[in-house]
DNA sequence: TTGTGTGCAAAAATTTTGCAGGTCA
DNA sequence: TGACCTGCAAAATTTTTGCACACAA
């Protein structure tokens, strides 16, 4: 991995990282990644989570996000997509998916026309309820 | 004020919602507004105001908005507006403003047919350079 | 070797809670 | 009066920090 920013690579920062890839599609607390570590025998303290998550996010390899449940939690930075961060939170279940789709393009347009503000990130969150607790309800 | 939920209408309670009415603008953490009340000569217990802020959002006199500084924030529901919350966060000099353009409707419609999740409300915050700061780098 | 990184434990910061007493309806 | 509210201080949670030691380059 690219830690030749003026970084080293070390057996903690890698194990970090194998576990946010391996766990993709969940959004990690330092917490979460924590108590992987620990279940896999290796251990990590959990201050060294601490700031490595937060150098990852210095380097744009994750984002920080934040669902309101007193934790801050980081997501890879899958720079397929372009910018993003688009999730759905149900607020029946706390189910959280995420979104692909990017309308908000036509709206950074129009913030960058009216407000003068040139937009480079978003981050959305939509409540409502989800699929299968609508399912529920009928 | 309508208290008449179930709940009593208190000093304290008055007190902070007035708070939020004069600093309709700012976005309030629970030590904000208890350093304001403490400035204004009263005097109300922090622990008030962690629970009539929680109070205050299950009650949906107030929102609860995060911007990644450690804090939980508050601000007023003005239901004139349907449901919003737009905020553009200035990744140089950190400034939070609001935006009123709602044009999430389309996306939030979509999202109802692609994914079947009822979207209820959104919080959308978009990072970038503000006019300010853009000005100044010229 | 040498500057970075790590672990530990202590500290800080934010939020919650138990309980005794006070207040509103 | 009686249930609800408040204040205080203690506790719980989450995150940061100082420092001695370890390790990558």
């Amino acid at each position: 991995m690219l830690q030749q920013k003026g970084y080293k690579s070390t057996n903690q920062r890698e194990e970090i990282l194998n576990i946010l890839f391996e766990n993709k599609n969940e959004h990690l607390s330092c917490e979460d990644v924590h108590k992987i570590i620990s279940k896999e025998k290796k251990d990590i303290g959990i201050a060294t989570v601490y700031r490595t998550l937060q150098l990852f996010e210095k380097l744009g390899i994750v984002y920080k996000i934040n669902f309101d449940d007193g934790v801050t939690r980081y997501e890879l930075n899958t720079e397929a997509e372009n910018h993003h961060h688009h999730h759905l939170i149900c607020t029946q279940c706390g189910k959280v998916t995420e979104v692909k789709l990017d309308l908000l393009e036509s709206l950074e347009h129009e913030i960058e026309i009216e407000e003068g503000f040139v937009v480079s990130d978003h981050d959305a969150k939509f409540y409502g309820i989800c699929k299968e607790c609508k399912n529920k309800e009928k």
